[in-house]
DNA sequence: TTTTGGCACTCCGATGGCAAGAGTGCCAGC
DNA sequence: GCTGGCACTCTTGCCATCGGAGTGCCAAAA
């Protein structure tokens, strides 16, 4: 972000390849492999006081005396914000998202999709935060009797999800009375906002018949905990197992600490809120994230849009040592198609 | 389970200490703990006799010369079937099932806590396998106009399970069109068979207009992907980070094989579908359960009944070294309580 | 016949020294 | 400002060594 001094863009051309070539190999880069690499024509001596300065700007470091440097947080910052040369997306894998992710049957299914899609294409982990919705309209209620006293209540909510509950009654209702109150409830409340549902109801209690109020404050319940669930919101995480693969993650502990995280989802649906504010596409890099699960790790966000709204973020989380490249297209292209695909009509 | 030619109480004694042992400490057993643990007052001169005839029979194993004893497979299983004494449940955690299990709001709450609860409190990974009905029977259907062409089906299996789908229709239907097929199909069908009803739409579909055909056959579709997604079924895995805790796990080679089987899942449901048709409670130890990816791991399981009829599986993955004396009774009781819960009424 | 003490043996794991390899830092010369 | 050269540092792999732990076996004791 802030704009370094005494910086060239011989030493930026360097950092670049730097960066490049660690993120392909994942080993400290010396200067006689830069030389070769950087096809920049210089001798390896050079190369050594380009990192030299580099080095005092606290953009690579080296592990130890005798190694090659690797990149630092702020490196990798320099790289991806001003360096980076992003790969295009072959045609198969956009028509592949395509697909797959029109053939599932409700949003649930297109989210879970989008994940295992994110998460296998990249190799990474991937993760997508469910939808939420500014308005939260009640379509539809019902009631269906089961047995005795007891009842199983379906909201549908912003014509597209079905929460569904069953409760026990006081008194045993017959099936008539339960499409009484139903018929009320939707008359009443249908394609009104969650939010002001609770009231009208709580008023229209002080009316009805006493022991008809234990079916509409399950309703009110009901809509309370979905709006309540929604805003905590939560997420769905694929292909943690992936992450297994990266050298970085070889240490057990290390691992322990990132799948809590992941069975946890606090902390990660903390960082996707913070994502969910931002215009486009967002890269938290290790430390950056201030979760020290996610020590060695990046994420790469970008929030997904229905009708110019934001709903969502989905994106990708893996070793900061990953191919920012490659991924941030797939990220950006997942994020364009779900949000075409739940939008509603 | 065949029964060992030449071995005395006194061996099995010994066994039975070394196992508990091992299942502490995790490291090979040696004659001279044996010989104090075991409070035989025998001399680790002795032990090591005996320690040499249980290697013959194939019961424990040396690591390396100078190593302690290990038990192995058979030496396990000849623990689990003779010689465990199993400790009792407290109340506490009991009274704790019982009424966070009873919390739960629908069938799928349950059985997600009961698979964290059974990860928590044996600290190893818990799994429950999806109820699977014998009688798959329609209880209601329901078509909700959403947008031009576009209609939710929402329906209800066995009292209990709710599912939806969004569909596409080939032309728009008003919302007194699709009342007028959700209210056929429910005097029809309800109360009958997923299975019998596929026939008996199809059969009624000739006679009716052919642009309700679709509605119904999604009607169809969806019974029958019901009916399949239950035939092959699904499991909940919990805590699977759990298992990262032991030292046996150290190999992050080993534990991705691990939680690949836990993605893909098909393995593991393969083998609780094996003890589905056991009696009671199962255990497959190490190389018993014939995948590889669950090298050192033991399961336990137990199927869980509803109204005297098993309905589905549960029970916990761990290390081959786990508590089997604590882990049994919290396993078996789950099931009693899972099952009771589950039934209707 | 069973148990025991004793003793030699084996193997692991930690430790330290050594050499090769890789890469740096710095300096003097171009 | 770039480059070659050189000394220096640090890692890695290898080998040898050594103490500890535990076994196996044997001969003596119970």
């Amino acid at each position: 972000m802030t704009n370094l001094p005494s910086i060239n863009d011989r030493a930026l051309t360097l950092l670049k390849t730097l960066v490049e070539r660690y993120i392909q190999e994942g080993q400290p880069v010396g200067s006689r492999t830069l030389a070769r690499e950087s096809g920049m024509n210089l001798s390896p001596a050079t190369i050594r006081n380009v990192m030299a300065d580099l080095e005092n700007l606290g953009l690579v470091t080296s592990p130890h005396t005798s190694a090659g440097r690797v990149p630092t947080v702020q490196g990798y910052r320099l790289f991806v914000d001003r360096l980076l040369t992003v790969q295009p997306l072959d045609t198969d894998t956009v028509s592949r998202f395509r697909e797959e992710l029109a053939a599932g049957q409700n949003p649930d299914d297109v989210i879970d999709t989008a994940s295992s899609l994110l998460s296998e294409v990249t190799r990474l982990a991937g993760l997508v935060m469910l939808p939420r919705r500014e308005r939260m309209v009640l379509r539809h209620i019902e009631f269906l009797h089961l047995s005795e006293r007891k009842v199983l209540v379906i909201l549908v909510i912003n014509d597209q999800e079905v929460q569904n509950r069953i409760i026990t009654t006081q008194r045993d209702f017959t099936p008539a009375e339960l499409q009484q109150v139903a018929n009320y409830l939707n008359a009443e409340f249908a394609g009104r906002e969650l939010e002001s549902i609770r009231s009208g109801i709580i008023e229209s209690m002080q009316q009805s018949r006493d022991d008809m109020q234990a079916l509409m404050q399950t309703a009110v319940d009901m809509a309370d905990q979905v709006v309540r669930s929604h805003r905590e919101s939560d997420c769905v995480i694929a292909g943690g197992t992936n992450l297994m693969n990266y050298a970085e993650m070889a240490d057990v502990d290390k691992l322990r600490q990132l799948f809590e995280a992941f069975e946890r989802k606090l902390d990660i649906l903390h960082l996707l809120d913070q994502s969910i504010e931002a215009e486009g596409l967002q890269i938290f890099i290790g430390e950056e994230s201030g979760y020290s699960a996610l020590g060695d790790c990046s994420l790469v966000t970008t929030p997904y849009k229905v009708e110019g709204d934001v709903i969502g973020v989905l994106g990708v989380i893996g070793p900061t040592r990953m191919a920012y490249d490659r991924v941030i297209p797939v990220v950006d292209m997942t994020a364009k198609i779900l949000g075409s695909l739940l939008s509603p009509a």
